[in-house]
DNA sequence: GCGCAGCCCATTTTT
DNA sequence: TGGGCTGCGC
């Protein structure tokens, strides 16, 4: 970003108990500091708080700087107090950023913005709000997709669906498109139904989320869809938000799914006050549910809506602008724009062909130790792929050449087996109707409770109703489980019960520290051998440091499953190597581009199941890509690439052509490509678009879809625990019975559910009625 | 209940 | 080609 030496800290604002919420916004003479130094149009959209406003942030405009600066001139203009002010961005990452930049310009202030967050934390925060209203309890507990799939998984087996072919992950995908859609299960449609499993796709929704009101718990689509059927069915709570929040800032607009974008329409009916901040040309999350259209059809919906273009660039040299500016303008569905610079000159953005991938990282490292012997720093320097398997290639070439270097994005620190795992037993511990978490690591370490046993607990509990720690306290005085597994589930029970006397009297790091440790988890780690497992036991120290800053283990909670993301280590000089998604806001000097050919970028996958929109969002990627260097943008494409281990010689990307000639040179690594037969290859290129899109026809999706058409039937009952009261058994004493494994029988007593049989194969013993039937 | 060998299937990822 | 999952044998 440009010009950061305007940022003075601010006068304090001004102090009143009496704000004028109706004070003319546009008279309001406030010069602040904060408005020095912007351009013409970053100032247009900073002052212009009334209304709808859609501000088209190109890449390096300076976007950020106009968010936090507007939020500055409202509060500063005293418009509205800090908690009237409603912000929402996609990641921890931006809004963390946002609150320290307008922090630096207004000061102390800036922890009134209790309403500055993602959009899911601030739906969370909401929803615990008015919980009960959806059937929750304000202290219902956040899914991650780990926890979500595994209840799916379990939903689809009660409807007797074969999990392989219909697996949990696919409707785990299908439930969180409905979700970003706003659809309710009652709103799914029949054709989005028979997307899974000859039509019970609708059923195992509506039998999850009921799963999730007995669980007390939400998945993360819940948040924002449960946010609307309250807003939607209680006018009076919505009233209620309409009356706080006097002006409402989204952040990267683009990227909104519909869920997201009824939710922000019904919250701006209030004052009307709705500034978007976004870029067409950068919507790259289509795939997950970003509609592109909601910033394109922005002026529809917000009749009389401002809009402000920003096309000023501050970041790239001409010809980087230009390069990607050529490239974008391919693009049919966009609002159009230009980015200009008046950093003149610079170098023309290169395109190499090279032999094979290990010759592209080869020659990558070159350049790179090139940079560095020229005095500049690794840190200023990135390697951009499409898909993260490509960077094996460069971790190989860098390590053997002691580059240093970081992965940026990759699996999550949050989601690691170790970490997912300790959470579990933190959970099951506070709650101990948390079944999930329960089932995680009653087994885990091994204690010989085998998928049997769990299957028995499972089969209790919904038979009683009660949660599995509860079904297991009931179990362990019968003979339903035996030997090893009812000792250890006992076992188990008791450790349960010391470690919750422990809630509130230990801190909470020293609790993890005492649960991790008493039940063998950290031992475990130790005794496996496995190269992994010290990386684990490491992240488990790390994450002892992470609850170390919480009182209450609830607290920690909380905040892990929305907010809390681990801090990067301490900044070393590295080069960074990430996907092209990853790289989206961040800018490096030097960036490097590979991997450029047909069928790895654009993704041959994206082509096939998105035809033309997928083909323009690979496009925006791209752009995305080359408009992330700030002096130069190096693009390279193999003329073999291994995939799914098989050479296969590649065409390089259509994208190639389209960059405009004066911007670009080709520098060929040893003639097996240059310039003239790469425009040659240009015929072969259209012809492998064409064929992409007869291919579409016979993709796997649309296969699925008329295979699904044809075998449909009719959707069948549920059986889940249903919320019936736990009641006496039907069983009465002198009746014949049959058990499973026991064999036939007659009922001696009854206590409750449990019952005492005496078996004609076998002894007497308790069984649970869940287990027997009448003969 | 646990460990190993063969088998299948492969973007992008935030909350 | 390689990682993750399943099914089989102990």
């Amino acid at each position: 970003m440009s010009n950061p030496d305007s940022y003075r800290p601010a006068p304090p604002p001004p102090q009143s108990g009496s704000i004028s919420l109706q004070a003319m916004p546009t008279r309001t003479p406030q010069t602040g500091t904060y408005l020095e130094g912007l351009n013409p149009e970053q100032k247009d959209a900073v002052i212009a708080t009334e209304g709808a406003v859609l501000v088209l942030a190109g890449a390096g405009t300076g976007k950020t700087r106009v968010l936090t600066c507007r939020l500055a001139h409202i509060l500063e203009g005293g418009m509205a107090y800090p908690s009237q002010i409603l912000s929402v961005t996609f990641t921890n990452k931006a809004a963390r950023e946002m609150r320290e930049r307008v922090g630096g310009l207004i000061g102390q202030t800036v922890e009134g913005l209790t309403w500055l967050g993602t959009f899911h934390s601030v739906a969370a925060k909401i929803l615990r709000i008015h919980a009960e209203l959806v059937d929750l309890k304000s202290s219902f507990t956040i899914l991650d997709t780990d926890d979500q799939i595994r209840l799916i998984k379990q939903v689809i087996r009660s409807q007797d669906i074969d999990d392989k072919r219909w697996t949990p992950r696919y409707m785990a995908s299908l439930i969180d498109s409905w979700k970003n859609k706003g659809l309710t299960p009652d709103k799914v449609t029949h054709k989005e139904a028979f997307k899974f499993a000859e039509g019970k796709g609708g059923e195992i929704y509506k039998i999850y989320q009921d799963r999730l009101i007995v669980l007390n718990a939400c998945d993360f689509g819940d948040l924002l869809l449960h946010n609307l059927t309250i807003f939607t069915k209680h006018p009076d709570v919505l009233a209620k938000y309409h009356r706080k929040f006097r002006y409402i800032l989204v952040d990267e607009y683009q990227d909104t799914n519909v869920c997201q974008y009824l939710w922000l329409r019904l919250l701006a009916q209030g004052t009307g006050n709705l500034c978007v901040v976004g870029d067409d040309d950068q919507s790259i999350y289509g795939w997950r549910g970003a509609e592109v259209d909601n910033i394109l059809r922005f002026e529809k919906d917000f009749p009389g809506a401002k809009v402000v273009k920003l096309e000023r660039n501050y970041r790239s040299t001409e010809h980087i602008l230009g390069a990607a500016s050529g490239l974008i303008a391919t693009n049919e569905d966009r609002l159009g724009k230009t980015l200009w610079t008046d950093l003149e000159g610079g170098e023309l953005v290169t395109v190499t062909g090279v032999w094979d991938a290990p010759a592209e990282a080869r020659m990558i490292s070159n350049e790179i130790e090139n940079w560095k012997s020229q005095g500049r720093l690794y840190d200023e320097v990135a390697v951009l792929v499409r898909a993260s398997r490509q960077m094996r290639a460069f971790e190989e070439r860098f390590i053997a050449l002691g580059l240093p270097y970081r992965v940026i994005g990759g699996p999550r620190f949050f989601e690691r087996l170790e970490i997912r795992d300790a959470h579990a037993y933190l959970r099951i511990i506070l709650s101990e109707t948390d079944d999930l978490a329960f089932e995680r690591i009653v087994n885990t370490p091994k204690r010989g409770i085998g998928q049997t046993s769990v299957q028995k607990l499972q089969m209790a509990a919904r038979s009683m109703n009660v949660s599995l720690e509860h079904a297991t306290r009931e179990l362990v005085k019968t003979d339903e489980i035996r030997g090893k597994a009812r000792s250890a589930l006992k076992a188990f029970l008791l450790d349960a019960k010391r470690w919750r006397a422990d809630i509130g009297v230990l801190k909470p790091v020293d609790l993890a520290e005492r649960v991790l440790d008493e039940s063998g988890y950290t031992q475990m780690w130790r005794d496996n051998k496995d190269a992994k497992s010290q990386g684990r036991l490491e992240n488990l120290k790390e994450l002892m440091q992470a609850i170390s800053e919480f009182d209450t283990l609830e607290g920690y909670l909380e905040h892990v499953s929305l907010v809390l993301d681990v801090e990067s280590g301490p900044q070393e000089d590295e080069i960074s190597l990430m996907t092209l998604h990853a790289a989206k806001g961040l800018e490096f000097p030097l960036v490097f581009l590979p991997g450029w050919e047909e069928g790895v970028f654009p993704s041959q996958k994206s082509l096939d199941e998105n035809g033309l929109a997928g083909l323009e969002e690979e496009r925006r990627l791209a752009y995305v890509g080359i408009t992330r260097a700030r002096e130069k943008a190096k693009i390279y494409f193999a003329a073999n690439r291994q995939i799914y281990g098989s050479w296969q010689s590649s065409i390089p990307s259509r994208f190639i052509d389209e960059l405009p000639p004066q911007h670009v040179t080709a520098e060929a690594e040893t003639g097996y490509y240059d310039h003239s037969y790469n425009r040659g290859m240009a015929e072969e290129v259209s012809e492998s678009f064409v064929s992409s899109f007869e291919r579409s026809r016979t993709s796997p999706g649309w296969q699925r879809y008329k295979q699904s058409q044809k075998s449909a039937t009719v959707i069948t009952g549920t059986a889940t625990r249903k919320p019936v009261k736990n009641k006496g058994t039907n069983f009465k004493v002198g009746e014949r019975i049959f058990h499973q494994k026991f064999g036939y029988g007659t009922i001696k007593s009854a206590d409750g559910a449990k019952l005492t049989v005496a078996f004609e194969k076998s002894s007497e013993k308790k069984v649970l009625d869940g287990f027997v039937e009448k003969v």
